[in-house]
DNA sequence: CTGAAAGCGCTTACAG
DNA sequence: CTGAAAGCGCTTACAG
């Protein structure tokens, strides 16, 4: 009976026995007890996902849910779940037990991986004993950078957020930046925070208009908004005065007054990649490479325009 | 030495005994197996979060994380669930065979209620058989509507969202503007309705001014952005040709130029609320009701202001 | 108060 | 090819 309702391979079953078996199933209106199979056969068949603390950009989300249906089909259920550092809740995987855990963000903190094996997790994606783990390649700061030079401007700004649960993606950002600047042969940029208090992002445009900076790259679009809106609130005209581009391609770059020149990262991709990541991993099987596809790209828009001529 | 481990009550054991259990549970690593337990005692301790498929106001988020924190205390995993209509997965009830299935929005369609029955789920909230069950107040609209009125505005609008996804919540929300005009003595509200793109807002924004409108009521604050927006691209100044209002009180709403009055929720309530909720559904117990300082709250800002004299 | 044991619903060798 | 059975790690009556 099992043998027939799981399929299992190499086994030898008469089609008589087993359309009997297929029909009285139905009959019966036969469901798979799923804590009975996971303590008989050792594996929960879920995969945990783990997101990290902050607003996750929702079109990837929405690609993670489909990602869901590619695991479903191969038997796997897969679940989300939020990293609250503040939590004291035991993190799911303690009472999941699911057969792999994977990190979004393509990263875990030590203490994370301490508890991911003290709980026996058979499957950590990245793999921590693998240093060599392909990272995201976050060329989206390249992208805006390029922009920016490609329209004459020479001294730039990158705007962080201020909020410390991104800090890790934030740096690296900063990093890519500041790295992109050098290969343009641009003036390193001035680095700025911005958080969500408007006065914020006025005094750190106060501070660009100081240093003559004609441009900002922003670390993502929420803090480009908080830009455009100061500068705004300053009665300079964006992108006359200041070229602000953002990061995301969130709902709200479209829509903004001037619209936003953003970077847009593919997100259907990286949902694809990260429910083939987590298959292979299920199965035991090596990790697949990134595929090239997954690329960022720049939308260019209205609040990015030529340096003001000297 | 399950009962010891497990607190059970009405059970009569030696506190040396007690001790004796504790110590080699700790000194072996005991840890409980999920399966086995779910097995041996028909309950899976997991409470499933059904989550709308429309990005979910992340402060509603975090609190729903914060609500996990209580569960876990009881004993019991929150799994959050965003529900595809599209999907051709199994829901995840099927597989994980919660004790509780929890509609975040309040409602379950008819198709939902029929798989979770078939999946013998314990305990459905809200309880398809109570048709009493309460429903969150929505009162944005009638706060949008008493802002515009007391403002002297008296031809006012409602701006749908084109997004099929929330036609639900759009149509309650849209009923409760009317009802809210009808009270105030206002005519009733002309519907339009704007999607994302930058073109819908614009044509929405001329329907209006050709009728004389003079203020709007968003539905959310995206579409209140959408409308801004358009405003500023005809050269109209916010709030002094038209009042906006938007709802949620998105980071954007404070951020924006001009910044955007709106409706606060209180997240934070509805969050402790749904985990009460869940907690007396695991427990079997009857359901509180919902708390009165779960309250909604205008925000007035910037983007709305008196009515222009005639 | 304590220990021995049946049973939850599966998976999977094993005997025939 | 098919059937009978051990065992996964718990919970929970039951006997002592």
């Amino acid at each position: 009976m099992g043998f027939v309702l799981n399929e299992t391979a190499g086994q030898t079953i008469s089609e008589q026995t087993k359309k009997r078996v297929l029909d009285e199933a139905r009959r019966l209106g036969y469901r798979p007890h799923t804590a009975a199979r996971a303590l008989a056969s050792g594996r929960s068949r879920i995969v945990l996902a783990v997101l990290p603390d902050w607003p996750l950009d929702f079109s990837l989300r929405r690609h993670l849910e489909e990602a869901s249906l590619v695991l479903d089909e191969a038997g796997y259920s897969f679940i989300t779940y939020t990293a609250h550092p503040t939590g004291q809740a035991r993190p799911l995987w303690e009472t999941l037990a699911p057969d792999v855990v994977l990190s979004v963000t393509g990263r875990f903190t030590s203490e994370q991986i301490a508890s991911l094996r003290a709980a026996g997790i058979p499957a950590i994606v990245p793999n921590p004993d693998d240093l060599g783990a392909e990272e995201y390649p976050e060329e989206g700061p390249l992208l805006q950078m390029t922009h920016l030079e490609s329209l004459g401007h020479r001294r730039v700004a990158f705007a962080e957020s201020a909020d410390s649960r991104i800090a890790d993606l934030v740096a690296t950002r900063r990093a890519r930046a500041e790295g992109a600047a050098k290969v343009l042969q641009l003036a390193p940029p001035l680095t700025l925070s911005v958080s969500l208090d408007p006065g914020s992002a006025e005094s750190a445009l106060d501070e660009m208009l100081r240093r003559g900076i004609t441009a900002v790259a922003a670390y993502n679009d929420d803090v480009a908004v908080a830009l455009v809106g100061a500068a705004l609130r300053r009665r300079l005209d964006v992108p006359q005065d200041l070229s602000v581009v953002g990061h995301d391609d969130a709902p709200v770059a479209a829509i903004l007054e001037p619209q936003l020149s953003t970077v847009r990262v593919d997100t259907a991709g990286l949902g694809r990649y990260i429910a083939a990541l987590a298959l292979s991993a299920a199965e035991g099987a090596a990790a697949p490479s990134m595929p090239p596809e997954t690329r960022a790209e720049l939308v260019a828009r209205a609040s990015t325009g030529p340096a003001p001529k000297r």
